[in-house]
DNA sequence: CTGAAAGCGCTAACAT
DNA sequence: ATGTTAGCGCTTTCAG
C-alpha cells in the first residue's frame, strides 16, 4: 500500500494537493479533486495516521485509565465515553490499574509518551504524591471521573452526588426501625468512599445517633473485600440488621457471604447498595440501590474533554450529577429485625 | 518538554547516541551512558512514541474489536488480553461494533490507518462480504475470538467447544424427563450460535427426537432480544418446561420475562445458560451453565498474536478451549413442592 | 565506539 | 488554484 507520493504521481499532481483534497480544503478545482479521488481509489490508499499525527502534533486519541473494565460500572462509563468521543473522530487507549496506584501513574506516563490528546482518569488513590507530580507537569486536558485531587485545579471533573443518596437510604433504614446499620465501602482515598461515608454519618447524626462502631471500611473494590467485610460485620453481636455496600463488586461479596451464612436478604438482614448494576435489580429479592446514570457520566466526561480539546484556552469545569434512590424489596421486607434464622432458606421469588 | 536533540545537546553527544542508550545497544561506553542518562533526567525527557512508531514502522499497539465491552464476557476476555499484551509492552485500542457488522469493517479500516501491529476480532457477522474483502488485503496478524471466516485461513483463532457442552445440558434435561426444551440463542452468523444449535440438535437426535419446533433463534445478543424470545417461546402451547439460553445478555432478558410472567426459575421452567457470568451463580436459584475460562481465552488469543508479532513468518494457528457444564439448581428442582424452602444445590463437576 | 546525515509519510508555509 | 520545500522527532545506515 503506497503513500501519498504514489497517489500524487498516479494522479499527476503534487502530494500537497492530495492532502488538500483529503482534508477538505477550500478552493480546489473539480478536475483536481476528481483525479485525486480516482488515484486514491486506484492505489487503495489509506492515509497513515501515525505520520499525520507526528506532523500535526495531534493524535486524536484519548487515554482512559480505570481500575477494572470488568466492573460493570466502568464498562458503562467507558461505553458512554466511547460513543461520544467517536462521534468526534477520537479513539481511546485503555489502561487498567487493577487498583494499584503506582500502576495509574505508570499508565499516565506511558500514555503521555504515546502523545494522547487528553486523559480521562479514575485513579485508585487520589492522594498519591507521584500522581500530583506527574499531573502538574502534564500539558494535557484531563477529566477526572468522580475523583478530586487536592492541590490540582487544572482538571475538569464529573462528580456524582453520593452523599445525599446514601444519607437517604441510611435514613430510610433508621426510620424503619433499624438500629444497627453497617456500611461496607471503599477507602477514603477516593471520593466516592468519602462521600458515602459522609452521607452515612449525616443520616445518623441528623437523628442524634452515632454510627461509628458498625462502620467497616475496606480499601479494595473487590468481591473478596466485600466477602471478608461482610463476614466480619455479620459476626458481631448484636448482629447488624441492615448493611449498605458502597462498591458494586463488594455487593457480590456480601451476597456470597450471606448465602454462606444462610442469611436471607431482606428478611434476616436488609441490604442496600450503590449503583444499579444488573445484579441488583435481578436479584431475588431485588436490591435497593443508590443509582446514577453511568452512561451519562461517560458522555458528560467526554463533553468536558472535547470542549477543551476544541479550545485549550477554555477553563476546566466540574459537573455534578445526581444520584437517586431506588427502593426495592431488600430494604422493605424485614420481618423481625432481631430474630435469627433457624434454617438456611433460599431467597424468595417475587 | 524537549526532544532528543535537546538531550543530545545537553549531554554534548549526538542524537543517535541518545537513541542507542535508550534502546540498549551494545558497545556503549560507561561515560557516554552516564552523560546521556543525566541529560535525560535533567530534561525530563520522554521519548515520543509517535515519532518512533513512524520511523520504525511499528506502533506496539493492537486493535481490538468486540461488540460490547459492557458484556461481562467480552470485558473478561479483554482483561485477559490486556494483561498478556501489556507484559510485552503492547497497548490496545478498543472499538465497539454494538452488533453492527458494517461498524466492524469500518473499525478495522480505521485501525489499519492507525497502523496497529495486529488485530483481535470478535466480529458481529462472519459472513459479511466486505469483511473478507478488507481482511484479505490486510497484511497484519489477526486473531479471531471464537469466530471462523470462511475462505480466509490467514488468521489465528481461539475457539471454544460449545457443542459438547450444550449437547450435555440438553441431554441432561431430556434425560430428566423434559420433553419440551427450547433454545434461545444467537444467530448462525457467528460460530457460537451455530455450534450451540448443533449441540442442541445433537442431543435430540442421539435420542431419536426432533427439536426444531421449539427452537427460537434471535440475531441480537441483547437483553431485549432475550426478553422477546422468552415471551414468544413461553406463550406456546404446551409451554416448554426448559429453556437453554445461548448468550449471556439474553439470559438477563429471559429472567426478566420469567419474572414478569410469574414463572419460577427451576420450578415452573428449568433454565440453563452459556457462560458463567456473575448473575448465573448468584441468582436464586443458581443457574446451570456451560462455562468456559474467558480470561484464559483472552490470554491465549494474546499469545497467538504475540507469536506472530515476534516472527511474522510463523503460520496462523487455531486453539480449541474446552467448555464444562456446571449443573446447578435451576435444572434440578423442577416439580419440587412449592411450599418448602429450597436448599441450594452444590455444583457438580462432570 | 560515536557522529553525521538521510528519511519514515504527512502537512503547512511559502511560492507561483 | 496548485506546486515546491522543509521538517515533525526519531532511528538507521554509513563513515570515521
Amino acid at each position: 500500500m503506497g503513500g501519498i507520493r504514489d497517489v500524487a504521481r498516479h494522479a499527476g499532481v503534487a502530494p500537497s494537493s492530495v492532502t488538500r483534497v483529503l482534508n477538505g480544503y477550500p478552493n480546489i478545482s473539480e478536475d483536481l479533486r476528481a483525479r485525486v479521488m480516482a488515484a486514491i481509489e486506484a492505489c487503495d490508499y489509506k492515509p497513515d495516521a501515525v505520520a499525520s499525527g507526528l506532523r500535526r502534533g495531534v493524535t486524536r486519541t484519548i487515554g482512559i485509565v480505570v481500575s477494572d473494565i470488568v466492573n460493570p460500572l466502568f464498562a458503562e462509563i467507558v461505553e458512554g465515553l466511547e460513543e461520544r468521543l467517536r462521534e468526534d473522530g477520537y479513539w481511546f487507549v485503555l489502561a487498567h490499574s487493577h487498583g494499584d496506584p503506582e500502576h495509574d501513574v505508570e499508565s499516565i506516563r506511558l500514555l503521555q509518551q504515546r502523545r494522547v490528546d487528553g486523559l480521562v482518569l479514575s485513579v485508585a488513590d487520589e492522594t498519591q504524591p507521584a500522581l500530583l507530580d506527574i499531573l502538574s507537569r502534564l500539558r494535557l486536558p484531563v477529566v477526572l471521573l468522580d475523583r478530586e485531587i487536592e492541590g490540582w485545579t487544572e482538571a475538569s471533573a464529573v462528580l456524582s452526588d453520593h452523599r445525599p443518596g446514601v444519607a437517604q437510604v441510611t435514613g430510610d433504614l433508621l426510620d424503619a426501625g433499624h438500629t444497627r446499620v453497617a456500611l461496607i465501602s471503599g477507602s477514603a482515598e477516593t471520593r466516592p468512599g468519602r462521600e458515602r461515608l459522609a452521607g452515612f454519618r449525616e443520616a445518623f447524626m441528623a437523628r442524634g445517633l452515632s454510627p461509628d462502631s458498625d462502620i467497616v471500611q475496606t480499601g479494595a473494590m473487590s468481591v473478596r473485600a466485600g466477602q471478608d467485610a461482610a463476614r466480619e460485620v455479620l459476626s458481631r453481636h448484636p448482629r447488624p440488621t441492615a448493611i449498605i455496600t458502597g462498591a458494586n463488586l463488594q455487593l457480590v461479596g456480601v451476597l456470597k457471604t450471606m448465602q454462606e451464612l444462610g442469611l436471607r436478604v431482606g428478611k434476616d438482614v436488609a441490604l442496600a447498595a450503590c449503583d444499579d448494576v444488573p445484579i441488583a435489580s435481578l436479584y431475588a429479592p431485588p436490591i435497593t440501590v443508590v443509582a446514577r446514570d453511568t452512561r451519562q457520566l461517560g458522555r458528560e466526561a467526554a463533553d468536558l474533554l472535547l470542549e477543551r480539546l476544541g479550545d485549550p484556552a477554555r477553563p476546566a469545569r466540574t459537573i455534578h450529577l445526581p444520584t437517586h434512590v431506588l427502593t426495592r424489596a431488600s430494604t422493605q421486607t424485614l420481618g423481625a429485625p432481631e430474630a435469627g434464622p433457624t434454617t438456611p432458606v433460599a431467597p424468595q421469588q417475587p
